[in-house]
Order: C-alpha cells, then sequence, then structure tokens
DNA sequence: TTGTACGCGTTATCAC
DNA sequence: GTGATAACGCGTACAA
C-alpha cells in the first residue's frame, strides 16, 4: 500500500497538499490537483485508515452487540445494521455475548481500545453506567436499558392484545399464554397484553400462563403439559415465534390439529415463521425496519447531526396464516 | 482513557518501561514493574489498540464476507467464526455482498485500509486475484475459489449419493432433484451425487432434475410443476434445506402427504430443519465446525504457526427425521 | 535494568 | 496556494 508520503514525491508536492486533496479542504490549484490525482491512481493510493483513526479519535466503526446471532431474530436486525451502515461508510463489529456479563464487559473493552464510534446493543444485562462509560453514541434495540439511552422497542403490551384479542375473534374460548423469560421485560409486556384480554373471562386461569425460554424445547414441553392438564384449551398465544412453532409441534404429538383444534399465534414475524407447516401466524415486528432506524440513529448521533427524537416505540402488524 | 504517558508519569518510569511490563517483554525490575502495575490500575490504563495498529500494521481484526447473514447457513457459521476469533483476541468484521462484485471489492478495500489480518470468504464471484491483492491470509468455505487458497468444504458428491440412496433404501422408485443454482459449484456436485445413484435406473429422465435458486419460493414452484408433470414421483433430494421445505409445501399443496406418498430429504442442517413440520430428514455439514476451522486455521496463518494442512473435505452426515 | 528518540501514516496549524 | 511540522499513542533500536 502506498502512502501519502509517496504520493507526495510522485506528484512532487508536500504530503499536505495532498491531504487537502485527498480531503477536499482548503485551497489547492487546479493544476496541481490534476497532478496529485494522477499521482493517486497510478500510485492506487487508498488513505490509511489506521492512521486515520489515530489522530482523529475515531474509526468509522460501529459495534453490534447481540445475545447471539444464531437466534433468528437477530441476522435480520444484523443485515440491516450493516446495510445501513455500509451505505453511510461505516463498517460493522460483530459481538456475540450470550447475555454473560463478563463476554459485555470484555467486548466493551475492546471496543473501546478500537475508537468504536458507536454502538447498537440488545441486552438485558448491560447496565446504563458500564454504557456511560464508553463515552461514544449508544442505540439499544428491543430491550430497554435507561430512559436516556436512545432505544427503539416495539408495542410489546398492545402487540400481546392484538394476538389474543385475534384469537377471541376466530372463536377461541380457551386461550393459554406461553409467556417468555421473566427476567425479559418484552415478555412480561406480552403477557400483560393478553392478561388484558382475557382477565375478564369467566374461564380465565393463571394457570394458563406458563413460562418458557424463547425457545422450541421448552416451548414444546410446556404445551405438552398445559393441554394435557387442561384438554379444552383451543388457543395458544406464544412469546415468539420459535415457541409458537414448538407449540405446534407438542400440539400434533398430541394427536389434535392446528388450527382446526387449537390455534396458535406468535409474535416476531421472524422469516422461520412463513417455513413453518401451517404457516405461522403472528405478530410482525419491523425487525428489519428497526435494524435500519437503529443504524441511522447512531450514525446521527455520532455525526452530531440534529436529532429529533431518541426513543421510537414502533408499532407491530398482525399478519395472518394458515396457524389460526 | 489514560495514555501509557500518563502511566509513566504516573509510575515514575519512562513510556519505555511501561511498554515493557504490557507487552511483558524486556528486562524490567520486579519493584519497577510493581509501580508500573498499581499505575496501570489507578489509571485504569487501557492500550490503544489503533496505536498498537499503526505501529504493527495489524489490528486483530478478521472479515467475514458472506453473501447474506439471513441465509440460515451463515448465522451458525458466523457464530462460529466469532466464538473462535474473540477466544483468540481477534475481533470480526462481518461483510454481507449479496454476491454483488462492488460490494466486494468495495468491502476489500475498506478492510485493507483498516489493516485487517485476515479474510474468511463465502463467494463464487471473488477472483483469486482480488484475493491476492489482499496481501493477507483468506480462507474460503463452503466454496471453492482456487486450488492455493485454503479452503473448508464438505464432501457435497458423497452427500447426494447418500440422500440419494436413503430415499432408494426406503423403497421410493420414482427420485426427483431439485437442484441448487447452475452457477454455484456445490449444487453441481450435490447433483453429481444424485445422478451417479440414478442414471442407471430404468426410470430414470433428466427432467427430473430441476433447478431452483437455494430458496423456497422456485422451490415451491417448481415441485408443484415437477409433481403435477410427473405425478408418481416418491421421492426428492433437494440441494438444500430451504429448497426441501419449499418442497414440503408444495407436495402439502397437492393434497399428497410427507412422507406417505412423498419422501423429502434435504442438504445443510441448519436449525431451521428441526423446527419444519414433519421434521426435515436431510444431509448435515458441520456447519459450526467449519466455522470454528475456517477462524483457527486463519489465525493460524495470520501467527504464521506451523499449518498441517489447508485443504479440508469434510464428511456429512445423514440426520434421520420425518419426512422420509 | 532503564531512558531517549524515532517511526508508523494522517491531519491540522501556522508560516511563507 | 503551498510547505514544514507537531501532534495522535504506541513499540523498539540504541545508548546509557
Amino acid at each position: 500500500m502506498a502512502t501519502i508520503k509517496e504520493v507526495a514525491k510522485e506528484a512532487g508536492v508536500s504530503v499536505a497538499t495532498v491531504s487537502r486533496v485527498i480531503n477536499n479542504n482548503g485551497y489547492v490549484n487546479d493544476e496541481t490537483r490534476k497532478r496529485v490525482e494522477k499521482a493517486i491512481q497510478s500510485l492506487n493510493y487508498q488513505p490509511n485508515d489506521v492512521a486515520r483513526s489515530l489522530f482523529k479519535k475515531q474509526s468509522q466503526t460501529i459495534g453490534l452487540m447481540v445475545p447471539d446471532i444464531m437466534n433468528p431474530f437477530f441476522p435480520e436486525l444484523a443485515r440491516a445494521v450493516e446495510d445501513t451502515a455500509s451505505k453511510l461508510g461505516y463498517t460493522v463489529i460483530l459481538c456475540n455475548t450470550d447475555e454473560d456479563i463478563e463476554k459485555e464487559q470484555m467486548y466493551l473493552n475492546t471496543l473501546l481500545r478500537k475508537y468504536i464510534d458507536g454502538l447498537i446493543v440488545v441486552s438485558n444485562t448491560l447496565t446504563a453506567k458500564q454504557i456511560k462509560r464508553l463515552n461514544v453514541p449508544v442505540v439499544t434495540v428491543d430491550r430497554e436499558i435507561s430512559k436516556d439511552i436512545p432505544t427503539i422497542i416495539v408495542q410489546n403490551t398492545a402487540g400481546g392484545r392484538m394476538a389474543t384479542r385475534y384469537l377471541k375473534e376466530i372463536g377461541c374460548e380457551r386461550i393459554a399464554h406461553l409467556k417468555g423469560p421473566d427476567h425479559i421485560r418484552n415478555a412480561n409486556e406480552r403477557c400483560c397484553g393478553y392478561k388484558e384480554e382475557v382477565h375478564n373471562e369467566p374461564w380465565f386461569k393463571e394457570d394458563y400462563i406458563i413460562e418458557g425460554h424463547y425457545e422450541m424445547e421448552s416451548a414444546i414441553k410446556a404445551t405438552y403439559q398445559l393441554l394435557t392438564r387442561y384438554p379444552d384449551i383451543d388457543g395458544i398465544f406464544a412469546g415468539n415465534d420459535i415457541m409458537a412453532i414448538g407449540a405446534i409441534k407438542a400440539v400434533h404429538q398430541l394427536g389434535k390439529k392446528v388450527p382446526d383444534d387449537v390455534a396458535v399465534i406468535g409474535f416476531d414475524g421472524i422469516a422461520l415463521a412463513k417455513a413453518a407447516t401451517p404457516e405461522l401466524t403472528t405478530i410482525a415486528q419491523p425487525i428489519y425496519e428497526m435494524g435500519r432506524m437503529a443504524a441511522n440513529l447512531l450514525i446521527d448521533l455520532i455525526e452530531k447531526k440534529k436529532i429529533e427524537k431518541t426513543f421510537y416505540n414502533l408499532e407491530v402488524e398482525l399478519v395472518k396464516r394458515q396457524s389460526t
């Protein structure tokens, strides 16, 4: 890789002039600019980002911290973030944390040492204090960490209501809820929406709410138990799509049919939901849009642009498919 | 962030000494080491990676270039790469290319300018020449680019044979193949394995091979056509799991049953396959293992360790589930 | 065993 | 309009 010095020599000017041409600032004669540009061409010169970063204390790089990229929600988010960032001249570092405090702290340090410009984070365990220490803009997605950290979430409670109400509308008379983990806020919110819709129903029992871990195995087991104990359940609202798919499996295992005997609705709107059989009805989050907004907001923050809002509570959408 | 200079002042030594204790090389008195360490503690000093990179011309960062992280094969690969890299002190930059030559070239440039230490790449379009220009170690995964670039692939032909043979074993007498895109080598290899198993069968027709794009929609359409035209097909080997799921959908649409009327087998072993209904029988690649090996190999290359092999052709495994 | 001084490739400030 | 030159923070000859 050629350096700015070599370009300067080639063009018979000083490095300062080359720098001016590259960054397009300060006065420079048209004549000399041409010469410099030719030198840049012929040496195939590319500015060294590392040297630039050292001087500017920024790296045109952002971090994306997620629990686990293998969780189907995150690839779409990551894709959106990466698309948007790269369009705006930023590069993305991928961090999987498993929500493990040590891994998170480790990554925070690494990112700091690399002069990261900003961070997009999905985490329940990270504290506002740790984030402040970073001293760079941070945007949280899918989960709130603190009021004064820019956040992009969806209307989970409304979504929970929407899902439950829809099950009622299509005729379900005993609706259970497969709740997500208790320590995750959105799981409780979705559950809240469910409760608001059913707590006045004569048939409602607290036992109709059963907790899973936002993954399939536990959802299968939970559903199995639920339906064995309460065979007249005819509708299940699962806290996320993976659990909904697990629920469908359990229903089938018990020799019942989806949606005829039991209707199932999920939450998230991951791609997987379309691939399931029967195709999953779900409350879809605008996942790509969330990633796009997070990246845009973060980069506006980094570049100190005027910001309109730093808190987005996006709407969810009922996507009717075959499982209801 | 404190700098090495501040630490030096705090400890009453020179920066050189501080550098020595940080990097643990050169002589340094136990006494002074203690003092320096205390200063580091009290200032919460972290070495500046950017300055380090500038000096060392390396960044403890690798690139991971994939067509699209939303494609279910890649999250697991990415997770493996990131796990392994971070364990070894490296950070991962995520690059989605859509196999678009321009995006690839753009990323190559960016990575170069960031003193990337190495690159793991999945691509059909990238040429050996472009890769050489990078001047850093590169490992390709899932697809071969050139004989002299370290590569990790699986035995696609053997896998194709294995899938087809299994369908025969379980009694299928008219087996079709949903082939992947013609420009992707592994699609042709898998198809090859299929042909080897069926070309001597009296019932075999070239028409039993039909091309899809490694995604669901085209697979559904293709299967639909296939089964309409040749209703006696009772087994389908799909080039990847997504297409297999599409095939299952099409079979259902036609009012037939999987596996009773038509058995379906996929290829890849993505997580999605377990979530499908019926659960998908597939030829599983050791995806995580491939990512792990790629990262390990790459980092060995970067650190100029002794390398045993630079070409791995891994075995695939028949995973029997409900779709056959 | 420790310190001085230079270089890594840029950018920005200040003379000219 | 252009050119020296001092940072940016670190690692390492070389001298002491």
